[in-house]
DNA sequence: CTGAAAGCGCTAACAC
DNA sequence: GTGTTAGCGCTTTCAG
């Protein structure tokens, strides 16, 4: 130990984290000491004694950390993160509910101070102890619906209602959705799909209505489906960034991207260069991250003040896709 | 503590820890103040004092958690990482030199087992005492010049260097780079391209071989720019992700996508979408991570038969922009 | 300004 | 099968 090459004990602890009360000569031994021997402090043994224990650590579970959206969140959670002196430790769940609940506890266990969430689909059982012991957790992107936690997530139902809305403006009148209905936050897009049906007076089918559809390769095939009907749909919406890549490759595929309208959820670094350019309802997961992390550094500092949740915008970019008229008046 | 109810101290490590030697009917009393109690087990505090001190977290250090790059390769680590018990704790780097120096002192503070670290361009001084300490560390994406550390790279020279090759047997002799050489990836990269015009026998100018440029607008503005000249480049190479697209951008803009050829480095999602479709060369972020991660776990399973570098090769996917013809022969 | 004693939560190494 | 003792690296508290 460093504390060995100097002299003192108790000494060396005040050196290193620069409280004060040390003589300039026994500082300098220390400091020297510490230079010598690559000495670096083990923070978790520190924190073991801490009443005010801080592992200076939050975690951040995902969906999928290798996704645009995934990242982009996290890096603004690390931005805010950062000047707090805290990192960022990550995790997957792929949308497994048994392997979320592992997660949790792996975090904890590692004594992180707080936890932001992207819930999995499913119940939420596993985060009562977490929320008995008056765990910090922010929940992010999804609802969980029935848990007393804070989250932070886009107005997905407004979004997807007002896609639909901005195609019937444009003439359209037989429009299809593409997704999933397995977790809450996609069930609302196909909600807000069915609202935007109603309110423009149009007629919500099982045919057109795709509630099973997540990947690539199922929206790929669906819209080529949707194109061999008797009456295919003259414009489409995608509930997610992989389906809307399937849905814009099998317009083109077909030689329909000038005729079939579309509109995405999510963006894509390359939507304004499509021809059409690619219109898109779009989230903020820089400000879905940065909010989430501030009302969880706050709650960790004892204000919970801003302590609510937040249903952010979506904003509807129009590039040219999503204008493609229909055949409507 | 969990034992107060049970009434055993040592007997509940046994059980948490699933270690034998205990009589079921004890094992049911400690598993019932567990849940009783939501008592979770503080791996931090065992890791002290075990000699085979293992926090079961690993750090992953990369320029910016945020770009698909690194996404890809953060999830290629956890999913190595996952089976064998670890997590991973994350930082970007901003290419700051200070902030990485900071950033491994704070990961090793916090007792990771290992790190996987894209060094930043300038001196990797900082390093010496990790590697004194035989600390085990990774390097992924770049290399680090004169640091005896294993790297998991692309080949960026060759990379770039058969694009050029790919651009002059499609006739093009006027070919520019938009690229920079702020770090040695990619002067690796602009040295492609010099070593690729060479090979083509075309002369390198200050005029198409542009070092300084990193941004979107940077690239943008540079492509309007060469255009404008006198005797424009038929054929450009982009360095890196965010340039691809000011590239794609302003040819657009400037309506000569179909007549200026283009090859990007490093694939975006909807490359296969575009009119022309976009020519890229491709690197695999998934396997860069996962070999990585896979080399830095053997070395700490004290397995270093496989400790060496790897330069993984590059893959020119032709989708149209890169084959547009030349003026040549 | 400095040190000694005690203890954070846990586990090796021994007993019993 | 179980408990005891000691100690991981650090910091609190309190006495010099």
């Amino acid at each position: 130990m460093a504390r060995a090459a100097g002299v003192s004990p108790m000494t060396a602890s005040r050196v290193v984290n620069d409280r004060g009360n040390v003589h300039e000569e026994a500082r300098k031994r220390v400091l020297a000491a510490v230079k010598e021997l690559g000495y670096i402090r083990n923070s978790t043994a520190g924190a073991l004694r801490s009443p005010t224990a801080t592992s200076w650590t939050v975690g951040l579970i995902l969906n999928d950390v290798g996704n645009d959206f995934s990242a982009t969140l996290h890096r603004a959670v690390e931005d805010v993160a950062r000047p707090r002196g805290s990192l960022v430790l990550t995790a997957s769940t792929d949308d497994s509910h048994a392997h979320m609940a592992h997660l949790v506890d792996e975090f904890w266990s590692r004594q992180v101070d707080g936890i932001i969430l992207a819930p999995p689909p499913g119940d939420q059982h596993y985060l009562e102890a977490s929320i008995a012991r008056d765990a910090k957790i922010v929940l992010v992107d999804r609802p969980a619906v029935g848990v007393p936690l804070p989250t932070v997530m886009s107005d997905g139902y407004a979004g997807v209602r007002d896609a639909v809305e901005h195609l019937a403006r444009h003439g359209h009148r037989s429009i299809a959705y593409l997704g999933d209905v397995r977790s809450p936050a996609m069930r609302l897009r196909f909600d807000g799909y069915v609202a935007g049906m109603l309110a423009a007076e149009l007629d919500v089918t099982p045919a057109l209505a795709l509630a099973g559809i997540e990947t690539f390769d199922d929206a790929r095939d669906a819209v080529t489906s949707l194109h061999a009907l008797a009456d295919p749909p003259t414009a489409i919406i995608t509930g997610r960034n992989r389906t809307t890549l399937g849905a814009v490759r099998a317009l083109h595929d077909l030689g329909m991207q000038h005729h079939t309208a579309l509109i995405g959820f999510d963006d894509l670094d390359l939507a304004p260069d499509l021809d059409p350019g690619l219109t898109v309802v779009s989230q903020d997961p820089r400000r879905i991250g940065r909010l989430a992390a501030e009302m969880l550094f706050d709650e960790l500092d004892g204000d919970t003040t801003a302590t609510r949740s937040i249903i952010l915008p979506t904003t509807l970019i129009p590039r040219g896709s999503g204008e493609i008229s229909g055949p409507g008046r």
